[in-house]
DNA sequence: GCGTATCCATACGCACCCGTATGGACAATA
DNA sequence: TATTGTCCATACGGGTGCGTATGGATACGC
């Protein structure tokens, strides 16, 4: 064979791989077509590796899944913890939030997430717990617009569902359109 | 009992099975579990045949799923045509609509639906079409509640992605809250 | 009764993907 | 150099679900 043997790999990545870097790639696979598109041996493919590696990271896929929704609601606490950290005049702030939402997509792993999750209780918890951090996140930023509690709730949930949905619509729009859309929501909102 | 006794039927259906009593147990299974649910020879068993029955009435898994998105597309659109024939007084008719949606969480199937094809350009038109006369339902309830036309689209629109959120949230609530929080969002919908 | 059409059972080949077993390459340390 | 620990390649067994081939069962027209 020859000297480094190493076969091709697909991306320039370091021939070792961690376990962070299974789960980055199979975040993104996730992304692209939902739960049945991580495969232990297209993950080894998209790595430039093969399974040897994946089992020595991990017991097996079940374990893996488990760890990578953990992983998905580690990135989606860290964003919210991030946005956090800026305590602004609120409606300026909720704006900006939601602009966030519109433009980076969230890379609309959401619906990936859900669908596969969904009829699992165990998994669905971690979702539901992913879900009231930042409907909590939310309500705080109304509650500090001047909102009494209940009235902040009920209008964080509106804004959290209108968001949730806008990621599932599959219709070719612009991101201006989107936008514009998603301000008019907050307007209503921000309103009485 | 067993009059015909040809094997055990699951469920007290005709031994002969037709199209659709495929596609409908496999809406079924869709709803439950997502798409990776829908696998030929479990449905024939829960429908108390073979799969010698399933390539009699389809050639192939694929042409299958196609078709499965079809009846949904079909049923969906049915259900909108349906709503579409009672023309009341609009408000009442827009709270109408949003109640049925949680009510009859219209089986959870956008979430896989979605989840299913969203990568999948042909199969991603099918959902846009329904989104799109869902959404043209709306529209027109708006404009005969009274407002203009680019306002009217954009109320509708900000409806439609709350009640897809809606169901989304995998969070436990009560009928009763998931009504109370539509109603909100409704009434400010209907506000200003 | 006979033939034909409709619908399903059974059995099989096959591809794919999971998980394991085993040994090798490389780096760090002594 | 020897050793040990880390990470991966290779090869294999086995399960599972797709698709096909073929014949059987039932209903209907003649």
């Amino acid at each position: 064979m020859s000297t480094r043997g190493s076969k091709q790999a697909k991306a320039a990545m370091p021939d070792r791989q961690s376990r962070e870097s299974w789960l980055h790639t199979a975040l993104q696979a996730l992304a692209k077509g939902g739960i049945d598109q991580v495969r232990v041996e297209w993950l080894a493919r998209d790595l430039g590796v093969t399974k040897g590696s994946f089992y020595w990271h991990f017991k097996d896929r079940d374990q893996f899944l488990e760890a990578l929704l953990e992983y998905w609601a580690e990135q989606s606490t860290q964003t919210v913890i991030r946005n956090r950290s800026y305590p602004d005049d609120p409606p300026a702030r909720i704006r900006a939030v939601a602009e966030d939402i519109v433009r980076r997509d969230l890379a609309g792993m959401d619906p990936h997430i859900r669908s596969w999750t969904q009829y699992d209780p165990r998994r669905a918890k971690v979702v539901a717990s992913v879900d009231k951090l930042r409907f909590g996140f939310l309500r705080d930023l109304f509650v500090a617009a001047g909102y009494p509690a209940d009235d902040a709730a009920l209008r964080a949930q509106c804004l959290y569902r209108y968001a949730l949905g806008e990621q599932f619509i599959l219709a070719r729009e612009s991101k201006a359109q989107r936008l514009r859309r998603m301000h008019t929501q907050i307007d209503l909102l921000l309103g009485p």
